[in-house]
DNA sequence: CTACATTTGCTAACGGTGTTAGTTTTTCTA
DNA sequence: TAGAAAAACTAACACCGTTAGCAAATGTAG
């Protein structure tokens, strides 16, 4: 009876199929030019048998969403496990950070609501906490390993995330910036934050 | 001859009276909603006099995007004007930036592109030049001040920039999260950037 | 092998969007 | 008062997300 194990492949094809037309389209033509109907074209079927497998344009979205979290996560994870000293994995977290914002433009824009119809009800997922547990765990440590009692690690993860962020996000819009000024001043974000949690 | 003239006002007046009605629709159900045939029926009138005012929507977009900037720009200006150290003027600018995003969500939202359809070729506009040079000039002020050569200028105005909007840009998306941590996290980020400015 | 049931996919529609061509109505001028 | 100019409108085009209802293919049981 292997007939239902292959319904369910050809199904999980569909899918998978669904997900990387929309990525194409994403990719060739920007978040905003996204649409079912261009997705059943790109898959060669019907518009209704997009709505067979996600329930509507946001579930589509939202997916792609969590698979941005989940690789900006294993990104910064796998950078940090190549330093001993926090501080370095920090300094290493930033520049990963802002690498992946560039190098995956469409994953950032969307995880951040840049230009994008904002993707409603995601923010709760796990990826995102798992994202965001490599940052604050590795600030935490700088903290602990200086014995600075003054440095709140929750504020200064907050603090952290919104330097980086703000650095991407005010760069990502809009077409190439200076590429050296913004590696200067993310530098000088992150060893200054640093000297902000070690004193 | 005061014919001309009427008309000219009459014009002015329908312009003044779509931008009013958009601004309306955007408080009231946000920037995603914002559509020329709203705006036709909030004025009464059909929808091609809409284009007879605006080339098209990103044009009316546009036209708050600059006010947003104006508005801006004039606020951090008079705060500034309350102090007389450039450190205290900072910390001031700090906050009504921060008071800014917040008390006028859908300006903030346009100007960074937080979840809004992007605002195309704009950012070159002189209200964002005006808007910034508020922020550069007190930071140039604090590095004088101390006589800190090692403090690049610029590169510290885009650093303070790139930890405000982005302490701003992560809160605003989706609803109310912890105000007075957010206090706290940007009181942290502006003393740590100006102690960066001055040692 | 056939009859039924289920799944699968489709057509066609609803209500919405930005935008514009062409036409009517109003207003001003000569 | 006739004709020119300006103002406003109707109606369409080409999209969009979403869904109800129908047709065709497929699997199951007698």
């Amino acid at each position: 009876m292997g007939i239902t194990e292959r319904k369910q492949r050809q199904r999980e094809e569909m899918r998978t199929g669904i997900l990387d037309a929309a990525w194409k389209l994403v990719h060739e033509e920007g978040w905003q030019a996204l649409s079912i109907r261009k997705i059943a074209e790109a898959i060669e079927y019907s518009v209704p048998v997009v709505y067979d497998h996600f329930e509507n344009k946001d579930a589509i979205v939202a997916e792609f969403n969590k698979k941005g979290f989940e690789l900006l996560g294993n990104e910064l994870s796998a950078v940090r496990a190549g330093y001993r000293e926090p501080e370095e994995q920090l300094e290493a977290i930033g520049a990963a950070y802002w690498d992946f914002a560039f190098q995956h433009k469409q994953y950032y824009q969307l995880m951040f609501s840049l230009g994008v119809p904002s993707c409603e009800s995601a923010r709760k997922i796990p990826e995102v906490s798992a994202c965001m547990d490599v940052i604050q765990c590795t600030i935490r440590q700088i903290i602990e390993k200086y014995r600075n009692s003054q440095a709140d690690p929750f504020l200064k993860f907050h603090a952290f995330l919104s330097m980086i962020h703000g650095l991407v996000s005010i760069n990502i819009i809009g077409p190439a910036n200076n590429e050296d000024l913004n590696r200067l001043v993310l530098k000088d974000l992150v060893t200054g934050f640093i000297k902000g949690c070690t004193a």
